[in-house]
DNA sequence: CGATTAACTTGTAATTTGCAAGTGTAAAAA
DNA sequence: TTTTTACACTTGCAAATTACAAGTTAATCG
């Protein structure tokens, strides 16, 4: 288990949050968490934008510290090990939902992405649920 | 006009809109913007958390570079200036709304707060329309 | 006209980030 | 059984960013 401590800088719930995910890479973490399925930190390492190793650990370390993400042995091989969203962790999904939709908007983006926006703009609830019930099969 | 250039990692659309509020100081003065009715540099940075000037001038351009805020002329002074959401901007509300409703779910946060997530999970729609009317009569 | 307000800018120290390389343990290959 | 390779980090250091304090410029107030 992480011991690390994260300061919260005043009690309004969007600096708390910021607190947390306030960067550029922890949000990135959660999204290959939540729609990628990497949950080993090789995985996430190549994954994305190419975050360094230190930064990685340190994110992986402050996000589990904060509950967002937990960090369990691997069941197929002992030297891996696996990371998985926490019920607090997949409760960012609308959060996730929303800068995707807004970026859509107003960005250009790949096209898988306006596919999935499009998804968004349709039934905001299906789209919900079928990202949990994902995430609970895990 | 701000000419800035925001570097963009990818074009998926999480790491587009990291790119341009990413830390932990933007979102917070979008807030003060959308919700505190802050709108001018002094207020902005006596209303949060402390932010430093340089970094409040910073972002600022950086936003105004990134089309969320417009800079204009105060009505009643010319030595302010007005800053205020963009229809871009203002389109953040849904991110913000979801950010303070996960926050109120998981931390302690100030009553008010706690009052407006109570309103968020009545009627979302509702609390959304408030919103942008209210931008729109600035 | 002097003082104050507003919006920054500048300088510098402290912190954080990015990159390359290294470490320790587990599994796989020779 | 010895040697690689894979995996999850850690370490060192230069570069970039942030925080804090002070200074600048223009507009308004008394």
């Amino acid at each position: 288990m992480n011991k690390r401590k994260i300061v919260f800088r005043s009690d309004c719930p969007i600096s708390t949050a910021l607190d947390i995910f306030g960067d550029k890479w922890s949000l990135l973490i959660i999204r290959d968490l939540m729609f990628k399925g990497l949950n080993t930190y090789g995985d996430l390492l190549k994954g994305g934008e190419g975050i360094a190793t230190n930064i990685l650990a340190d994110r992986l370390g402050l996000l589990e510290c904060a509950g967002i993400i937990s960090k369990t042995r691997h069941p197929e091989s002992k030297a891996k090990v696996l990371y998985q969203l926490t019920p607090k962790g997949a409760g960012l999904a609308p959060v996730l939902i929303e800068i995707i939709a807004w970026s859509e908007k107003h960005h250009e983006v790949h096209p898988q992405a306006i596919a999935f926006a499009n998804e968004i703009k349709k039934d905001k609830a299906a789209v919900l649920a079928q990202i949990y019930s994902r995430l609970d099969r895990q």
